[in-house]
RNA sequence: GCCCGGGUGGCGGAACGGUAGACGCAAUCGACUUAAAAUCGAUGGCCUUGACGGCAGUUGUGGGUUCGACUCCCACCCCGGGCACCA
């Protein structure tokens, strides 16, 4: 018999070029007889291109691809697109070191991922390839931008901004993580006040957490999403500044809690902080207070351990409740950016009034005692956080439960115009300027008579300039740019100078799977038809680390384009998968420890169909996964085999043709294989549909166990479809050797095949191995006849003979019979 | 501190409340080979020379529900992630 070697570089090669000649995976808008209904939309999230591809990106995508190929085998048709988000700081610091235009060294990348994800295999619709750096593509960021602008939904406003030294440029609250670091560089980030272009989020903020009901996300994220937007319900309540005649609303989840107010106190960032001690004694105090608290880090600053700081304003005002005079003071635990910037203070029962009260020696009042009386022991301990009823709150209130009280009270102060009810979020508007070149140009021009004024949408894009020096020097490198900067003003025709902070390039991957669905439009960002064609998303699959980010900016994207009248759905991911890391030795590979494993060297060493499978192979695909060199190696193993029997198989001499001619009259060694492959249809099928990657393959490697054991006992076409049969359900993770030996068996090809049904007369079968147990444990298995009633397995199973070792003379209390499972004997 | 995940052999991991450890890795032994690699086969707690057979324990810890618990409930320990002075 001639050697069969598996050659899986020959092999993946001719199938590639296969699949490119024929366009194989394109698919077009115009659905024929099946409709909306039979296509899917497969999209794994766009990479960045910097460099090579790594590992995780290879997981992505070989998830992805799984997915979309068994949603091909299910007749349906599936739009897989592939794009490069490729504006972005990497690109731009490469520039600074090294001159090289971030265009250049950008394509150079994108041209590492083309070739690295062909060289996967990737089913990719390769027609409708975009980047985000492209003119054709931002022009398009650009509109959806001035739709915003127009909407009101972008705006310019000074604000106290997170600046990163380092990168020369303002970063969105998102950016910025807990330490209060740069999320890229990881230096500590400064506060600066820049006037800045926002995106007004925080109007979506009730429709993004309500529509997550509507979405089939991973629990986790929808929890994270709901966190972010941190939704408070409670009361605005007015406290006025008699003295000098302002009112002062703050945001009180508790007025419940509202008698026992003792203080107020206001953020040290307040804008009226220094004017109610201009000319006061306090003056100098607060300044130098101030002062101090500004210049803290954030990771000071948010430091709960911190012992409270504060000091007084000399100024009072008046609680609407009761009308006392309570004293005002500033202190940094109280935070601008939420609410209105100043609290009431409510030492009794609120954890940091209390700490500040303490520290500063303020009075403390009770206001709600545990129902019940005073027996509970902690009923002293104040800070008290509990329900109860309240006290010290006046004829009308005392004695009420205190959930009652809260409405009650915030009924009165609407009643008196006081307060009213309201809701509150943690969410902040989207900052998206940004200081730096490699962007999309925010496409405004500022004209000293019109203001900002949109650059008409005949004049898209409003394309970026070329420039001498990337180098940041505190405002954007595109102001160098003074040929471009100086223009006129589209309204008045005047001189004017254009916007020179780029977008946030999560702007651009905000919409770019709207583009994939009509790629090539040079009149419209899109036609709605090609949208109503594919949108939403069937299954969006990508990383757990964008699941505030990305996933929140996208989704607000398509509320207010739907709002806009530009689509005609509210959500653009009904389906998310969030994959698991890929680690090296437990650890996360990383340039630094010297542990990056190369998904082109693994390609290079045993092919792409050996490293997709064993990445999927190696466990839960949501899981972290730990890369091991040996483990590919048993993956390697099995592919080899499986080609290598189908070779044996072929040279046997079998049938062609996909009409197998196997029946259930089969009897003994072909009976049990060709049950084995009906096994193995129903598991991976259903494998496949909940994302057991992992345990798919295994079934597979099952079969092929049992093909390799009866390899010289059953008939030449009993073993041929049990090999084809292997191929074609291990096609969706191992396309191009499955493809070749598909083929072999066939003579057809198995991406045009219809994934294959397990019949339900071969999953059953006439006889099964009878569980016997005495008290729970396993004394025997004895087999029985699939048609047995409950009393014959219980007398099966007090024949079998361990039973009986285990029976003696003890009696039978009771009987616990599982048909098709197990018979178990309680005996005492 | 709050909110999510997760603790199963030497390792990665399987397991609708019903045979724990599928599948793979590593290991050991054997076949083929002059040899090695590759390949194929076997083994995997304890007792038994060995097979047959038998026996016990076991899914982070302790309790509970159940004829039966990796799975459900309660308490605790450890690991990973998210949020964190949000009034």
């Amino acid at each position: 018999m001639a050697e069969h070697v598996y050659d899986p570089h020959a092999i993946e090669s001719r199938w590639q070029r296969v699949w490119a000649q024929e366009r194989t995976w394109e698919v077009s808008n115009e659905h024929d007889a099946g409709g909306r209904s039979s296509n899917a939309y497969i999209l794994e999230m766009l990479p960045y291109p910097s460099g090579e591809p790594h590992i995780g990106h290879l997981k992505c995508y070989a998830l992805g691809d799984a997915i979309a190929h068994f949603n091909r085998r299910l007749g349906r048709r599936v739009l897989h697109p592939m794009g490069y988000d490729a504006f972005g700081l990497p690109a731009e610091n490469h520039a600074i070191k090294t001159g090289e235009h971030p265009r250049d060294s950008t394509a150079a990348s994108i041209v590492s991922f083309q070739r690295q994800f062909r060289s996967w295999g990737i089913s990719i619709d390769w027609s409708r390839e975009l980047a985000t750096h492209e003119p054709s593509y931002y022009r398009w960021t650009q509109w959806i931008f001035l739709e915003l602008f127009r909407a009101g939904l972008a705006y310019r406003k000074e604000a106290a901004v997170k600046w990163c030294p380092n990168d020369q440029t303002v970063l969105a609250n998102e950016q910025v993580d807990a330490e209060g670091r740069c999320e890229r560089c990881g230096h500590l980030v400064e506060v600066r006040q820049l006037e800045q272009w926002f995106l007004r989020i925080t109007d979506y903020a009730e429709r993004l957490l309500g529509d997550l009901e509507e979405i089939e996300w991973p629990g986790n994220v929808k929890t994270m999403q709901r966190n972010w937007i941190g939704r408070s319900e409670g009361a605005e309540v007015t406290f006025r500044c008699e003295q000098l005649a302002i009112d002062y609303p703050v945001f009180t989840t508790r007025p419940d809690t509202l008698f026992g107010a003792t203080f107020f106190v206001m953020a040290p960032e307040h804008p009226d902080v220094l004017r109610l001690v201009e000319g006061t004694e306090h003056e100098h105090e607060v300044h130098e207070y101030v002062n101090v608290a500004l210049n803290e880090t954030n990771e000071e600053r948010g430091n709960v351990e911190k012992p409270k700081t504060g000091v007084a304003l000399g100024r009072t005002v008046t609680n609407p409740v009761n009308g006392e005079q309570i004293p005002m003071f500033v202190a940094d635990y109280v935070l601008m950016e939420y609410g209105t910037g100043a609290i009431m203070a409510v030492p009794a029962h609120d954890e940091r009034d209390h700490a500040f009260a303490k520290a500063l020696g303020l009075p403390i009042r009770r206001v709600i005692e545990p129902a019940g009386g005073t027996d509970a022991a902690d009923a002293d301990v104040l800070p008290f956080m509990g329900d109860g009823v309240l006290v010290n709150c006046g004829a009308d209130f005392d004695g009420m439960p205190n959930r009652e009280a809260l409405g009650e009270i915030v009924r009165w102060l609407d009643r008196e115009g006081k307060g009213h009810a309201s809701v509150n979020y943690k969410l902040r508007d989207w900052l998206i300027s940004r200081q730096r070149y490699w962007g999309t140009p925010i496409p405004i021009v500022h004209c000293p008579s019109c203001g900002a004024v949109p650059v008409p949408y005949e004049q898209l894009p409003v394309e970026l300039p070329e420039i001498e020096d990337y180098t940041p020097k505190g405002r954007s490198p595109l102001a160098a740019a003074e040929e471009w900067v100086n223009t006129t003003c589209p309204s008045c025709a005047g001189a004017a100078r254009r916007e020179t902070d780029t977008m946030d390039t999560f702007v651009d991957s905000s919409w770019y799977f709207l583009r994939y669905c009509d790629p090539h439009n040079q009149t419209a960002a899109w036609d709605p038809e090609a949208l109503r064609e594919w949108m939403p998303v069937d299954q969006y699959i990508g990383g757990v680390e964008h699941a505030i980010l990305h996933l929140m900016y996208a989704r607000f994207f398509c509320k207010a384009l739907a709002d806009l009248g530009h689509l005609d759905f509210q959500e653009p991911f009904q389906a998310l998968f969030t994959q698991g890391m890929v680690t090296k030795d437990g650890a996360k590979m990383s340039k630094s420890r010297g542990n990056v494993v190369s998904p082109a060297s693994i390609v290079e060493r045993v092919g792409a169909d050996t490293a997709r499978c064993y990445i999927l192979f190696v466990g839960p695909p949501d899981q972290d996964a730990d890369w091991s060199d040996a483990g590919v190696e048993g993956v390697h193993r099995f592919l080899g085999r499986l080609w290598r029997l189908a070779a044996e198989a072929e040279e046997r001499g079998v049938k062609s043709g996909e009409q197998f001619d196997v029946s259930a009259e089969m009897q003994g060694d072909d009976l049990a294989l060709l049950r084995k492959t009906h096994w193995a249809i129903d598991k991976v099928g259903g494998d496949l549909r909940r994302f057991a990657f992992n345990t798919a393959i295994a079934a597979v490697m099952e079969l092929l166990n049992d093909c390799s054991r009866l390899r010289d006992s059953v008939e030449a076409e009993t073993m041929r479809f049990a090999l084809a049969t292997s191929a074609s359900l291990l096609f969706p993770f191992a396309p191009h050797v499955c493809a070749d030996i598909y083929e072999r068996l066939t003579g057809a090809r198995v991406w045009e095949a219809a994934w294959p049904h397990a019949e339900d007369e071969l999953l059953e079968s006439d006889a099964y191995e009878l569980v016997c147990q005495v008290n729970g444990k396993l004394r025997d298995r004895v087999m029985a006849s699939a048609g047995a009633g409950p009393d014959e397995l219980k007398e099966l199973c007090k024949q079998a003979p361990n039973v009986q070792a285990h029976l003696d003379d003890k009696e039978i209390v009771k009987e616990i019979v599982v048909p098709g499972k197990l018979v178990n004997l309680v005996v005492r």
